[in-house]
DNA sequence: GGTTCGCTGACACTCGGCTGACAGATTGTA
DNA sequence: TACAATCTGTCAGCCGAGTGTCAGCGAACC
């Protein structure tokens, strides 16, 4: 299941799309007005949380857009302060739910759960790739049953490949989900974070494709 | 299924010509706007990716004449890096969608088959030949529904004869699409590569038609 | 029968990916 | 505050898969 969180504050969109991530969801973060109503008009997501004030574009507009062409997901808007207006504004040009900066995290994943509930879809909260379970709710990592301490990055990683399981994935995909972007400081990053999360749930867990990139399998049992 | 690919800079614009060409595309390229506008107006294009820096006619300007005259394509935008006004402009002029320079090939090329699939037509993610299964999403090749390994390359190849199934390729066509010259530097680079292929997935895949060059069936069964 | 074209095995080089070591940053703790 | 532990990026060296090159061979065409 997909997310998408349109913020311009790296700070306050990185944590967003962490929390969201944590939650179980795949999360596509976009820092501009265009770029948002591209993405919310072209692409599927369960949900949406969209900040106002954004460059391009604002989003109350982008907002209308989306559902002038028809599109219906569920969306939660951020605003700057307790704005009356705007909180009425974006509950009439079709938001689902409305939250006030500055917030705790915590809340925005709690209305976000209750807006994916309320539209049907659930988040899958453990997530089972041969050996492999992947507790999404609460962070945690099972390799045959027993609990595997991984660092918050290698959740992140295995978290995103399990989502994708049995697909190949190129490094630069990994990248830009991990970092934001598809600029690929130094690859060496990731086959580093690769081979610690190896060496936790085991070698053969992560297939390398050599050329194409790595493919999760959950390795034998 | 044919994509018209309109940028002025030969690196990008071949890049992007092999991107899409993977992707299952017979793909037109063109480097100047009046030709541009000339081709989308009287050929019919699956998908264009417009430049908006063109010389002899601007992209936005050759977008916004065929709109006027109805021609519905989607069309996929290039802009230079970070420039709202082009942006919103081109979305005004009639755009499915854009990208922003620079921009990664594959994210190029997901979202031109995202514009394909919700034109209707969509890109097969898997081509079936004979016994060849060329799953060109997952970059997996199955031989009567086995996985076989295969290298960057090979996949490349197979991926691009797949596309043009039966039909007869010219050895310097295959240079061409694999190292984006048609300069053979040595023929017997690529005979060698024919030659690996063939040992994976059945000599009798690829005809030989001598002094013409090679075809694909597929092979019995 | 000779010539040309394509096939194939062997080999060498390149480069992608792996790994151990280290260092800076961050977080937790006495 | 000072110290320890953990996390994560970087560097350097290594290994092996992937790919180009070469030489010799066989088959097709004249």
């Amino acid at each position: 299941m997909r997310a998408l969180v349109v913020e311009d504050d790296p700070d306050i969109g990185i944590d967003v799309e962490n929390g969201l991530a944590d939650a179980g969801l795949v999360v596509d973060r976009i820092t501009n007005g265009p770029d948002a109503w591209f993405a919310g008009d072209t692409e599927d997501y369960a949900i949406v949380v969209l900040d106002l004030g954004l460059p391009g574009l604002d989003g109350l507009t982008v907002l209308r857009r989306w559902r002038a062409s028809g599109r219906t997901m569920p969306v939660l808007i951020l605003s700057a302060r307790g704005d009356w207006t705007e909180k009425v504004e974006g509950i009439e040009a079709g938001a689902d739910d409305y939250l006030a900066k500055p917030f705790q995290l915590g809340e925005l994943v709690t209305r976000a759960r209750a807006l994916l509930r309320r539209a049907g879809g659930h988040a899958a909260p453990v997530l089972e790739i041969g050996r492999l379970k992947v507790d999404t709710r609460n962070r945690r990592l099972l390799v045959r049953d027993v609990e595997t301490r991984v660092s918050p990055l290698e959740f992140r990683l295995i978290n995103f490949l399990a989502h994708q399981a049995d697909r190949t994935i190129a490094v630069g995909e990994i990248a830009d989900h991990l970092y934001g972007t598809s600029e690929i400081g130094d690859v060496n990053a990731i086959e580093a974070l690769i081979m610690r999360l190896r060496r936790k749930i085991g070698s053969d867990s992560i297939e390398t494709r050599r050329g194409f990139g790595y493919r999760l399998t959950g390795g034998a049992s």
